[in-house]
DNA sequence: CGATAAACTCCCCTCTAGAG
DNA sequence: CTCTAGAGGGGAGTTTATCG
């Protein structure tokens, strides 16, 4: 690999840490995974040409910055005197639950600060600007507008110059002096305050794929951005950019509209706190991400078996074929379903279908007894985890894909792919009778059906194959 | 008295109108 | 043009009413 290639890596990896910068180890780190033989010698090499490049600035954070796993190295030069370590309090989020905290409020807590609700928040908002509308007046229009100029000026650079020191070519912010090329010495000065990141322009740039600004990403929305890419292919929820950004529920989901509309991020729907909220996921890491990977798996395959109409050749009420009962299912299970896909639904749709289109179903037929268990769900559910799974079936139906039969004399309900059906679809009675009855009778057990009494002719003769997974 | 259904409440998402 | 308040809808949990 070339210089210029392997410095452009870096710019790549630097500028999606944001304003803040990266750290160099972590950058060091990110060279080694695409090029094993970069050794410590090497990256010193790189860390010079970065400290030349017309885009690159090397940073001291006011504060250390902890790396992921939690690491701080203070270095040798002296704190701030307001600096106070992180303590090892780490908020109990078990107990929480415990306590029933849920969704923003949980993700408040996590932040360590105070949850108001919107209608909370806006009502503070009001007191506060009727106490400031009060000293407002007093003050001379003069002072007003000298401070609002202020205010749009601090807003429109977007600089953190009250947060980071810029290192010029020499380092001589505190003793020793140091050349700004000198990286092991840097970082014993400075530790994991020192921070390389790119300037705002080169950032934007990168960020957002566009050479100059628009008015459509403003200081917000580029701040999500920021967090959002920060977060890679893990993503960011709604539910956890509310506090950081501090914006209301609806000013969320308008911020993400923009950033979406922008198709600088995805939105898929997700789980966090035991809430359903929206994950965004910055473009770049759209391919890596499991969760966007299993969402559009889900959503192609429906678009793939989409509606079935017509095709009416045979009259199955007639048919009497004698399958073997209670066969045994060579489908061999899923992996373990968790909450976040339960709630979410795409993986249990996508799990419905393939137990559906299963050649083990010899007439097509599943019955609607422990679906739950029978796609991937293990140990005790609760009334919230059937209730998800109805609804996606709710679901499928509502598209066309899936239809609800009713079978044999004791009125079994099943699921079938509407593509099985051979003569349209069920009797409105029949279908009427399920939905009263299906959220009482999820729990049933049962295994084939048998009919040897004359038929109602509502309903289609035929038995059941329960796929039973070895677990 | 226990099971079930209905009503209520809260939280979150989405959309729109209007303020700034 | 951006941003937010507010309305509306849906999901989920809890409480209350009803029924056998």
């Amino acid at each position: 690999m070339r210089i210029h290639q392997l410095l452009d890596l870096c710019l790549d990896y630097i500028a999606l840490d944001g304003v803040l910068g990266s750290d160099p180890h972590l950058l060091q780190q990110h060279l080694i995974s695409l090029n094993p033989s970069i050794d410590d010698d090497f990256f010193t090499f790189v860390w010079r040409q970065l400290c030349q490049h017309p885009s690159i600035q090397i940073i001291v954070a006011s504060y250390p910055v902890p790396r992921p796993d939690g690491t701080i190295i203070t270095g040798t030069a002296p704190l701030p005197s307001d600096y106070e370590p992180p303590t090892d309090e780490v908020v109990d989020v078990a107990q929480l639950q415990k306590q029933l905290v849920k969704g923003r409020a949980m993700a408040y807590a996590i932040q360590g600060d105070e949850y108001r609700t919107d209608k909370e928040a806006i009502q503070d908002r009001r007191e506060a600007s009727q106490r400031t509308h009060g000293q407002n007046q007093a003050r001379s229009a003069k002072e007003r507008a000298e401070k609002d100029k202020l205010k749009k000026k601090k807003l429109k650079s977007g600089t953190t110059a009250d947060v980071v020191r810029f290192l010029k070519e020499v380092d001589n912010v505190e003793e020793p002096v140091l050349n700004r090329s000198d990286l092991p010495g840097l970082l014993t000065k400075w530790g994991t305050r020192l921070r390389v990141r790119c300037v705002d322009d080169e950032i934007y740039s990168r960020l957002t794929g566009l050479p100059h600004k628009i008015s459509k990403i403003t200081p917000v929305v580029f701040h999500i951005l920021q967090i959002t890419a920060k977060c890679r292919e893990k993503g960011i929820t709604a539910i956890e950019l509310g506090p950081l950004v501090g914006a209301s529920q609806g000013s969320m989901f308008h911020y993400m509209k923009t950033l979406v509309n922008l198709k600088l991020c995805v939105k898929i729907p997700s789980l966090i706190h035991g809430s359903v909220t929206s994950l965004l996921i910055y473009r770049s890491f759209v391919h890596q991400s499991d969760a966007y990977l299993n969402y559009e798996r889900q959503r192609k395959a429906l678009e793939e078996i989409g509606p079935i109409t017509g095709g009416v050749t045979k009259d199955s009420t007639t048919d009497t074929s004698a399958d073997t009962a209670h066969a045994t299912s060579k489908f061999g299970g899923f992996p373990p379903l968790t909450e976040a896909e339960v709630a979410t639904g795409h993986v249990v749709q996508e799990r419905l279908l393939k137990l559906l289109d299963h050649p083990s179903l010899e007439n097509h037929l599943l019955r609607m007894v422990n679906l739950l268990e029978l796609i991937g769900w293990r140990g005790a559910y609760q009334v919230r985890q059937r209730r998800a799974v109805l609804r996606h079936v709710q679901r499928l139906i509502d598209k066309g894909v899936v239809e609800k039969v009713v079978v044999g004399n004791q009125n079994a309900r099943c699921l079938r792919l509407c593509k099985f059906n051979l003569e349209g679809a069920p009797a409105p009675e029949a279908r009427q009778q399920l939905d009263e009855t299906d959220e009482m009778e999820m729990d049933d057990q049962g295994s084939s059906i048998e009919h040897d009494t004359p038929p109602d002719p509502r309903t289609y003769l035929y038995h059941v194959t329960v796929l039973r997974l070895n677990l």
